[in-house]
DNA sequence: CGACCCCTTGATTAGCCTCAACAACCGTGG
DNA sequence: CCACGGTTGTTGAGGCTAATCAAGGGGTCG
């Protein structure tokens, strides 16, 4: 089996055998947490990143009037903990959704990367221009949208990532978030949420049954959300040549 | 003269002979737009980057509802237009808040630099890192916080970036910004920032003569917003050796 | 079985938006 | 040099959205 790493950058272009090794090279283990975990609190100092293999984990700050931003959902296949990088610690804590494994490789090694395989770094360097852009979907919904349409927003974006790691059109999602949790990521309180996705099911846009959505009419659901998929497609053909 | 990009790096590192050379390649030219212009807008399958020489600029969003969400202010040194470079096109749109000078550059450049020099293509990434979590940030002001906050918060952002290109601990700025443009960065309306502004204002704060604000008391204003100045200091002690 | 968490719904409050009117300022053209 | 239109800033009044407060129900885990 290869690593997590190279099996999330293979989504993006064919990999060499020695990048393929390389990228082995950044992970001789892996890690399970169990529901709830902290992985990674606000200014730890770690050295390390991870490639996320099983579940679903959130980053988020918590600001000083109490309350919490949920920042991002992290699936399998996205790296988690790049502030660490880039800082010396962390800027946002991490905390295990569910059940999660987790393939965690020193900062090192990615300069290691860097040197020997150009292709992997600038593919690196597309992924994360691609989760800031995201970040600032986020942010305009969140600024300037009502509260029923950022709630759709959440399960749009839910949606088109999950069906990347499905791997196929499906229309019915586990999403193992409370209400609250939904709230945090939203900029709302758990009781507007809950009004909202009332709403959403009065309409009949979605169907829930417990922790199981529905897509009922996903046609109006993004009408009413100016949503892009982000995950579609990276612009891979800027690259430098593999090595 | 050096390029644009080669003085924004060497904030960070001191780059070699042949690190200044390559980033000296990307620059042979330089264009100036006025004050109002849009340089760039949403969906534009331009493949060049620029760096920003002189003046400021905005990205924003427009949504279905017709209104505009500011995701961020551009300095003299920062980069923009790196959405083209992820993705065929812009995700976003680009004004020239004031007239500025700005340094463009193919993204194929990039590809070269990223094979031939990777501590600078280390670097960018970290820099690129750096701007998400400012990002995230703002997310958490908007989404968590009173609009007085946001307001504030803003207001401490546009000090600290400032005093980065001044080189110096000034308390006395010029904000070349409508209140609907500062607005629309922090998700209000114009009469609605009028208002908070003068909030801050009677509580002295801040004080304001037209487009200049000073800061009375930037102890309790930082204390009101749980603000960090994220570009103070990047880590740079994993990168790679310099070639 | 009890404690706790999460969901749900209602009533009330508060923060921010909308609408509106006017003043100050700016660039432009006569 | 002044007149003018357009943009920006300022302030007030009222309305709506989402927060807060509160109470009860269902599920789950120890």
């Amino acid at each position: 089996m290869g690593s997590c790493l190279a099996e999330r950058l293979a989504h993006y272009v064919s990999l060499t055998a020695g990048e393929e090794q390389a990228l082995g090279q950044l992970e001789q283990q892996e890690r399970s947490f169990r529901r709830g975990t902290t992985i990674r609190t606000e200014n730890d100092t770690a050295r390390d990143l991870f490639v996320v293999q099983k579940g679903w984990l959130h980053s988020y700050m918590l600001l000083g009037n109490g309350s919490r931003q949920i920042m991002r959902l992290h699936f399998p296949g996205d790296i988690v903990g790049l502030s660490n990088l880039a800082f010396g610690h962390s800027t946002d804590s991490i905390t295990a959704v569910t059940d999660v494994t987790l393939c965690p490789f020193d900062k090192d090694r990615l300069a290691v990367l860097f040197e020997q395989h150009p292709r992997l770094a600038a593919l690196m360097f597309a992924l994360t221009v691609a989760e800031r852009v995201s970040l600032a979907d986020r942010l305009a919904s969140i600024g300037r949208t009502s509260a029923r349409a950022r709630v759709a927003s959440l399960i749009c974006e839910l949606v088109a990532r999950l069906r990347i790691t499905a791997g196929a059109a499906i229309d019915k999602f586990h999403v193992p978030l409370t209400q609250e949790e939904i709230g945090d990521a939203t900029g709302l309180t758990a009781v507007h949420v809950n009004r909202m996705m009332r709403g959403l099911v009065d309409d009949g846009l979605i169907g829930r049954n417990g922790n199981v959505i529905t897509l009922l009419d996903e046609a109006r659901l993004t009408a009413e959300v100016n949503f892009v998929d982000r995950y579609a497609e990276i612009d891979t053909s800027w690259l430098p040549k593999a090595r």
